[in-house]
DNA sequence: GCCAACGTTGGC
DNA sequence: GCCAACGTTGGC
């Protein structure tokens, strides 16, 4: 069964225009235990939405797991994992924070309730209801 | 095993 | 740039 997913990243480390350029990444530097597990319950052909943190604060586009979790080869001790995405398609209205708050089916999701976990689970109802906001 | 101190994230 | 939230570390 198809999952969905969000992944933060910032900007000004890596942005959604760095995936796109890259055709695909490996999704590393991970080093959190929730986020991690969640990296590993990814599999191939879930979709993930891309948000930017701190700059923008929007989520700009629609990425899928391409290879499920390996180890984290930039993890210089500890045991973390990384997966790869690649990029599906660009949101046409970048979704912001803003504008999801003021959904109230998306009061709930884990971008507003744990805002600095980067890499979260997302219902397919609530994922669809983003990817429409973004006029996709 | 508790909890204070500390570091990091990320919105504002 | 500040600070709240919260995960992690380390002393006891």
């Amino acid at each position: 069964m198809k999952q969905y997913w969000l992944v933060k990243s910032e900007p000004s480390a890596y942005s959604w225009d760095d995936l796109v350029r890259d055709g695909r990444t490996s999704w590393t530097g991970v080093r959190n235990f929730t986020a991690r597990n969640n990296l590993r319950a990814m599999q191939e052909g879930d979709e993930v939405l891309f948000y930017h943190s701190v700059v923008g604060k929007t989520v700009v586009g629609v990425a899928k797991v391409v290879r499920t979790a390996y180890r984290d080869a930039t993890a210089k001790e500890g045991d973390w994992s990384a997966v790869d995405i690649a990029p599906i398609k660009p949101l046409k209205q970048p979704v912001t924070l803003e504008q999801i708050k003021t959904v109230p089916q998306l009061t709930e999701i884990a971008l507003l309730r744990l805002s600095r976990l980067s890499v979260q689970p997302l219902g397919e109802p609530e994922f669809r209801q983003i990817v429409r906001l973004g006029g996709g």
